[in-house]
DNA sequence: GAGTACACGTGAAAC
DNA sequence: TGTTTCACGTGTACT
């Protein structure tokens, strides 16, 4: 691709411009005929580069070093391998935060999921298995008014997560219901009863605490109110 | 340092063996007397040498190009500031999900945490705020339990936190205390109330659930009979 | 001695 | 324009 020993290096070698002790670049310049202001400035312009490159270097180990204190790598790791666990920590970290925020932390806006899930089931033929899940405002009767919901829609809840932070509520539940009342289709009873679930919600929010009070903590109240109820 | 132009460099270049058509390397060994066996050897290992540092600089910059991908960033962001964004996204995510273990998620092993926060209050001056957060196995009775030892102390919830997931719980309160019948101190009251409210609760996990059942399936189980009981 | 990893100086390309 | 970034080949040290 590029020549062994370019002309820039076989000129400088010649003219002795390329020895190791660079101090002696003006005695060089008086005493050799070669000698130009050029000659001068180019050697002055490798400098420089030279430097920089020095510069960029330190740069980029240094960061590399950080990684390294990051990952509590030994300060021998070789560089390649270095990147390889930042690679798969970063994928590891973006998953995990992934997961929470997703699956268990309530989000700023209102969800609802409902799946079917029977081919999950352990052979359980006579019943069939939703996962229902939802992020709403948090309010004192909000489960309670869910319990009943399923209640009426005859089926049984197998297990739930909650979680509740800063008045704001995610509630995952695995719900089974008899085939001989429900069937695929019931993902939509279930949906519609959440929806009417949420709007309720949303109603109570604006009506309940007529009294002032700052928005975020209200938020935060609401999370007592529910302690409360219990 | 070191000294610009090499003794081997040198010798290769006043024979030619480092001119850039490298396939010349035969015809040089047969027509110039200083061609040698060990010349050639020298010339084998340099091209090894430079084939191994070829593989390893892909090998490094394969790993950035994933890194780019993973931060979205531009082909064209260079080494430096890419390793930069990846030092504080490394940060950023191991800061974010310690916080959501540490505050939010429940963890394996029970936890008990009372903290008097008096001095964040807001000017309150009758009133004595504590932060109490616990984490262990969920039971139905649980949270009323809590709420009964709170009222039993003359302790008001200003808000809360709950988590419960699998089976497993992480709750976080905040409670303000009259300062007539509460100092500092009932930090321990809180503490010893709290110890025993949670060894009621792995007491009713050891004798409660008579009946056998998966280990797992049973920590979720808990979870329901919450929801069941509110 | 062969193999591996790093820092260095350099040429070239992008602005 | 000079400045900045990259890939390259090389010297050197460690194993």
């Amino acid at each position: 691709m590029q020549p062994e020993i370019s002309d820039q290096i076989f000129y400088a070698f010649l003219t002795g411009g390329l020895c190791a002790s660079s101090t002696s670049t003006t005695v060089t310049s008086s005493s050799d005929p070669f000698a130009t202001v050029y000659e001068d400035k180019a050697l002055a312009s490798l400098r420089n580069h030279k430097e920089a490159e020095r510069k960029r270097r330190a740069r980029i180990n240094s960061h590399l070093n950080k990684l390294r204190k990051l990952l509590s790598c030994n300060s021998k790791t070789d560089k390649s391998t270095l990147l390889a666990k930042v690679v798969q920590r970063v994928k590891e970290l973006k998953q995990q935060t992934l997961e929470i925020t997703d699956e268990t932390i309530p989000s700023e806006t209102d969800e609802i999921s409902v799946l079917n899930i029977e081919d999950c089931s352990r052979g359980d033929d006579r019943r069939i298995i939703f996962k229902v899940s939802f992020c709403c405002e948090d309010r004192p009767e909000l489960l309670k008014d869910l319990m009943e919901t399923l209640k009426s829609l005859q089926m049984e809840t197998l297990f739930a997560d909650m979680t509740t932070v800063g008045g704001r509520t995610r509630n995952v539940l695995v719900v089974a219901a008899d085939k001989e009342h429900h069937g695929v289709q019931s993902v939509n009873f279930l949906q519609n009863a959440l929806k009417s679930l949420l709007e309720r919600s949303s109603k109570s929010v604006m009506v309940g605490h007529g009294g002032g009070g700052g928005e975020e903590r209200l938020k935060r109240r609401r999370a007592l109110d529910h302690i409360i109820m219990v």
